[in-house]
DNA sequence: AGCGCTTACGTAAGCGCTTACGTACCCTAG
DNA sequence: CTAGGGTACGTAAGCGCTTACGTAAGCGCT
């Protein structure tokens, strides 16, 4: 079989400095053993011939790849673009390739994405969205990073915890806490929650949240109308619907993810329902539209992008023996969506 | 050295199955010269010992790679998130694995990334995003696109012609087109444009379209106010701003993408101007916010996932003399943003 | 002078696959 | 019964790199 491509090897460069194939290789990859006049002119050399080494090559012979994998549930999310568009910031920084994958929020199929990453033998991998309840699920997942890991694969997980590998983590629970209390603060007494699928850990933790806050200021519980839906607009026009049939005396909506904020206010503007005079909403994560809705919305930012590189950050340092968290910082952030809840 | 990974490798399938290396990759590649029998015995084995074969050295001895490169401008900018989605899609589809790089709008870097992909080794590089007006930067893309396609690469463009490579692209003139129409049939006389930076073609290509409607209807273009800024959200911030201030008598402004039309309501909205009552904004590429935005924007629909579908099937294909042009379908979808022009 | 140590470089053995070519076998035709 | 040709499989030569190990030269030391 003829060469495939045309581009200089490494004999190439190594031919026209006149060393071996050895020190060349030595010399580009920055190693000691060689002096620094022989390396300056592979290097030179190298330059001049366009020397990009073939990572295909490179890879096979030294067992480290340099290629990180992500997973996140759809690209097109805005919540999971801009902890896409983190990653690939700094992996563009540090020379590395990003291979992306949707999980489309299946948890079977994300589990075959992260078989298949590993499979194509990424040294990095890099999980978001929500972890899942399904112990069986987690459990699998754990189990697979943890043997990627055990040969000397690299992981971390971003918004998601209980993978046991590194977690870029938001306290989830008190951004809960937050938005309960802000709401409680401007006189709302009957709060609803459009929450994502029960079946997700982000849900439960900032669901946790916002009980805590309504328990210590002596509410009961049982005042907070819950109903899931999904974690996207769709998710959260239904779930506008069913509070505005079934809790006709809320005042106030707490959307769990900015989508599903994004979807309340649509099915309310459709329903002629005044935001905020006479329904306050709120959302969670801040992604970069929720300024520019009408009106721009109240929620918890989370810095998304930062998330990204943040996690990236702890998967290219040594693995520790427990695995590390990360927490995030959060800020209510107060806009047009919010008022005082309406006189009776 | 170990062996690098504890993987499975071709020898032990073709061990275990009583043949040899030769005989089981044929197999599993599923190329003539072995009887089913065999085939099927050795398909079984590598199924038991969770055989997955490994992409670097399949790729180091075929010289044919699987992975396919992306480049967009931004990943968090809902316009490329969508193509991407539906190139991960496919992609995924069809086994094959995405890496994505961000050029963030700047032509030099755009073409180091293309530069730095093609070294990769990739099979298949997707460019979406504008092209520039330089011509420089557009005949050294060229170039290296044409180089990378002479030693058996696959490239096509998304949304970007002149690149000599296939491309799936929207007809922009007919969309601005169409958009000016509209707002002219709804009696608005003075009409700007906020577009994005002068030196893209897609800026050219859907003013011209503007233009040559205010043409037909007798209309000078000097009527036309256009002001230049990027096709962003900020962006959009400032041209209204600009337009607001430069020209007064305005009574529509047409964003040549929804991104900037997002930012010309922000604007609007905070200066007090009612939409569309005193003013209607058209937006261009139907993101999947722009029928979620108060009020719900008017604009030009672009199938922006099925782009990213057909790009690569384009690619996936085998080259042919001359590059062919996929044009996509768009549609003007006619929302809350645009009303009659105001009596003056 | 001779010893060992370090330094700088070369040699060559892989990494796990694909594939050109060689070989054994069987079938059919002459 | 043998020549010719097809089929099924094995052998081995790479793909372009990394790296363990070998070697030769230079150094200081006793």
């Amino acid at each position: 079989m003829p060469r495939a491509s045309q581009r200089p090897r490494l004999v190439d460069v190594a031919e026209h400095a006149a060393v071996s194939l050895a020190t060349a290789s030595r010399a580009l990859a920055g190693r000691e053993g060689v002096s620094t006049e022989v390396a300056d002119r592979i290097r030179q050399v190298a330059r001049e011939l366009g020397y990009v080494a073939n990572p295909y090559a490179r890879t096979l012979a030294s067992g480290a790849t340099s290629t990180v994998g992500l997973i996140v549930h759809q690209v097109d999310d805005p919540y999971f673009s801009e902890i896409a568009a983190g990653v690939i910031q700094l992996a563009s920084e540090q020379g590395l390739l990003v291979q992306i994958c949707q999980s489309g929020r299946d948890p079977d199929y994300e589990l075959q994405q992260l078989r298949h990453l590993i499979a194509q033998r990424v040294g990095i991998v890099l999980i978001s969205g929500s972890g899942y309840d399904d112990p069986r699920m987690e459990s699998a997942a754990r189990a697979e990073l943890a043997a990627f890991q055990d040969h000397g694969g690299r992981a971390a997980a971003i918004g998601r915890h209980a993978l046991g590998v590194d977690a870029v983590l938001p306290d989830n629970e008190a951004g809960g806490h937050a938005l309960a209390q802000h709401l409680m603060d401007l006189g709302h007494r009957r709060i609803a929650v459009a929450a994502g699928s029960a079946g997700l850990t982000t849900v439960a933790d900032r669901l946790a949240g916002v009980s805590s806050a309504l328990r210590e200021r002596g509410r009961s519980p049982a005042d907070l109308a819950v109903v899931h839906s999904d974690f996207t607009r769709g998710g959260g026009r239904a779930a506008a619907e069913q509070i505005l049939n079934d809790h006709p005396e809320t005042t106030a909506i707490i959307a769990l993810n900015d989508a599903m904020a994004m979807g309340v206010l649509s099915t309310l503007r459709s329903r002629r329902v005044p935001v905020p005079t006479r329904m306050s909403v709120v959302g969670f994560d801040d992604v970069s539209v929720a300024a520019d809705l009408a009106p721009s919305l109240t929620t918890i930012r989370l810095p998304m992008t930062e998330m990204g590189r943040t996690a990236l950050t702890l998967a290219l340092k040594p693995r520790t023996a427990r695995p590390r968290r990360r927490p995030t910082g959060h800020l209510l952030v107060v806009r047009d969506s919010t008022g005082p809840a309406p006189r009776t």
